[in-house]
DNA sequence: ACAATATATTAGCAATCACTAATATGTGTG
DNA sequence: CACACATATTAGTGATTGCTAATATATTGT
C-alpha cells in the first residue's frame, strides 16, 4: 500500500532525473561507490559541473555520499533507487520496440 | 533483460516527469482515460498550458491520445508507465520516512 | 453555412537551469 | 607549516522552460 506523498517533495525528487548529466552520474554509481574524480573522468566531465550535480542528486535524495580521507564517495541511495533506474530502462526498451515496429508514428 | 538504451531517447522520455503540471496530468488518468476538459477541469488549470503539456507527454510516450467526435481522450500509454508511477511513490514512501526518523539529515 | 464547443498552436516574456571559470575549503604528507 | 590534491561553492551568462493571452483548427448541431 503507497502512502500519499506531497507533490513538492516528489517534483524535488523527480528534478533529479531531468538532467542528462545527473543520469549519467547515477548510471555510472548504480552499482558501485565512486570517488568524484572518478565520476569526472568517467563522464568527461568538468569538476565544478559534477560537484554541483552531486548536491542536487544528494538534495533529491538519490544517492548517499560518505567522506574517507580526502575522498568523498557517492553511491545510489539503496536498492529501491536503483530499481527505478532499472525501471526507466525496461519502460524505454518497451517504447523503442513500439516505435521500432510502428513507423506510422511520427517522433517528434 | 535490459537492453541498451539511447541516452538521448532516454533524456526525452524523463523530461515527461520533470514538471508538476505533468505530473499531475499523469497521475490524473493514471487509471482512466479523460478529455483535455476534463483534465483542465482536475487541475484547475488553463487550457492552453494543459494542451502543450498533453502534447510534451505524448512526445515523450508517456500518455495516448485518441480522438473520439470533437473530444480528445488521454490515457496513460500502458501499464509500464503506470507501474513506474507508482514506483515513484513507493521510493518516495521510503525517502519521506528517512526523513521523518532522521531529523539530524538537514533536508535542504 | 453558421454558431458553439473542444482542442491545438503561436508568440512573447519571465523564471529557472546548466555550464564555465575562479576561488574557497578540507585533508593528508613531507 | 607549506604544499599538493580532492571537493565544494560562488558568480556570471547563455540556453531552456513554462506560463499567459491570443488565435487557429476541428467537430457537431441547427
Amino acid at each position: 500500500m503507497v502512502e500519499k506523498v506531497d507533490i513538492d517533495i516528489k517534483m524535488k525528487f523527480l528534478h533529479g532525473f531531468s538532467n542528462k548529466t545527473r543520469i549519467q552520474i547515477l548510471e555510472s554509481i548504480k552499482t558501485e561507490e565512486k570517488t568524484v574524480t572518478q565520476i569526472v573522468d568517467d563522464l568527461n566531465g568538468n569538476q565544478s559541473n559534477i560537484s554541483q550535480h552531486l548536491a542536487c542528486l544528494k538534495g533529491c535524495r538519490l544517492i548517499v555520499g560518505r567522506q574517507d580521507g580526502k575522498y568523498v564517495y557517492y553511491r545510489v541511495r539503496n536498492q529501491l533507487v536503483r530499481d527505478l533506474l532499472t525501471n526507466f530502462d525496461v519502460v524505454l526498451e518497451d517504447i523503442q520496440n513500439d516505435i521500432a515496429c510502428c513507423n506510422s508514428h511520427i517522433y517528434q
